[in-house]
DNA sequence: CGCCAGTTTGACCAAGATCAACGCAAGTGG
DNA sequence: CCACTTGCGTTGATCTTGGTCAAACTGGCG
């Protein structure tokens, strides 16, 4: 049960070790999260919830794989708001019905964490209390920072800032694997399949990154830092 | 003091009224935060914190007026993530370097809450840790909701659905009074101050709308909604 | 009255979308 | 084993939307 939780050495509570976690009664509190938690597998392209659903009865949390937080329009105009990966938090909405569809990129496996039961344990856990905060807080500010790459970068600045955001989410390695699919990335960056290919294509002419069909090398990151602004 | 108090109705706690707020001793709570705030007041265009600012010392809500909270990139590009009216909680952020600046629109009021005692608070009255989370939520909602208009979204979509979310929280009226310039619009919107105003001048020869330099009657709704998608 | 900032309109241009064709690897079935 | 299909990725030709640049208009204010 305990591999499920969470590292202490990830949950961001100002440089906590496994002692501190203990000390000031947080262990408790994950011990208690982990509890009302079920772990659930999923395989690709499946439905882990669905846009127009009634509530939010649950938050998830991803254990190992992808997952993406997708949003369609009537006429078939599709976005991806978030890509989720390991210990990313999902699934935490305000509204009474779900905005947005979450579906497996590859095989993935969560846990599952029942709203109700969680709002009781924050009620008597402030850490539990704070590690939704924190959740919905680094999701806010991950979303703001996509408003201005949609609003206002080039298609060349916007794959660019993808592959350093990626790059810096697993430990600023240079190769990259690609979990999802250019149709994804494009719906992720607001724009087309051909645009991320022909993007990709310049790239990889000037030599600054190295591109298969599932992965990606950054060959010269100082030239991609150069290129992605801001 | 009690009159910088949101009110209980605004709240949101599952229908609550001052009496149910009273009983599960949330008032206290509320009485206690409150305490610790303090009221000042910004001329238009004056800042209230700024981009790369060092830590999130405070955040804030605001009383009167509206707020933006913008992004600026190092050649010039601008762009707002969110506007704040009455009652909408802004400068809570995750990181230790503020991502945006936040700005008088107008002639504004907000309260200030210092970071460090609100966390305190929330330790002792869960109903402040739901407060905060719940701010934040309301938060990552309008910013996901909003990338996929950034997204996938033509020019007229945009500028549609942004008078619907003004007029939706100003209360459905049909006139709404634009507190900010064209150009904050375009930069809210993702684009340019000429786009903006070719879209309201092509609404207006459509007559669904009337448009005054700092405010739009809404003549046609339902032709408005239609023009929203989503 | 003239100035000035903000707004509106028009002419032109370019980034990226659309449409279409092709490449390629992994099935699938005879 | 080989034709055939299928799904994804890549590339090219063309078109459209919205950006850029420039000029005119408007209203508030000294």
């Amino acid at each position: 049960m305990y591999t499920q939780l969470p590292g202490a050495s990830q949950l961001q509570y100002g440089g906590s070790s496994i002692p501190d976690v203990a000390r000031s009664g947080q262990l408790d509190a994950l011990i208690a999260l982990e509890r009302i938690g079920t772990r659930s597998r999923f395989s690709c392209n499946q439905q882990i919830y669905c846009q127009g659903e009634s509530g939010g009865e649950c938050w998830y949390r991803v254990i190992s794989g992808t997952v993406r937080i997708t949003n369609l329009l009537q006429d078939g105009r599709r976005h991806i708001a978030e890509f989720c990966f390991s210990d990313d938090g999902f699934g935490l909405e305000s509204t009474a019905e779900r905005s947005f569809s979450a579906e497996a990129v590859g095989d993935v496996t969560v846990m599952r964490y029942p709203r109700a039961a969680t709002e009781r344990l924050a009620e008597g856990y402030p850490a539990v209390a704070r590690l939704l905060r924190d959740m919905a807080l680094k999701s806010l500010t991950a979303a703001q920072s996509r408003l201005i790459i949609l609003g206002r970068m080039t298609a060349t600045e916007r794959v660019v800032s993808f592959l350093l955001e990626l790059s810096e989410r697993f430990d600023s390695e240079k190769h990259i694997e690609l979990p999802m699919c250019r149709c994804d990335i494009g719906d992720y960056l607001g724009l087309t399949i051909e645009t991320v290919c022909r993007v990709f294509s310049d790239l990889k002419r000037r030599g600054v990154i190295e591109v298969l069909p599932h992965s990606i090398t950054l060959l010269d990151r100082f030239a991609l830092e150069a290129m992605g602004e801001d």
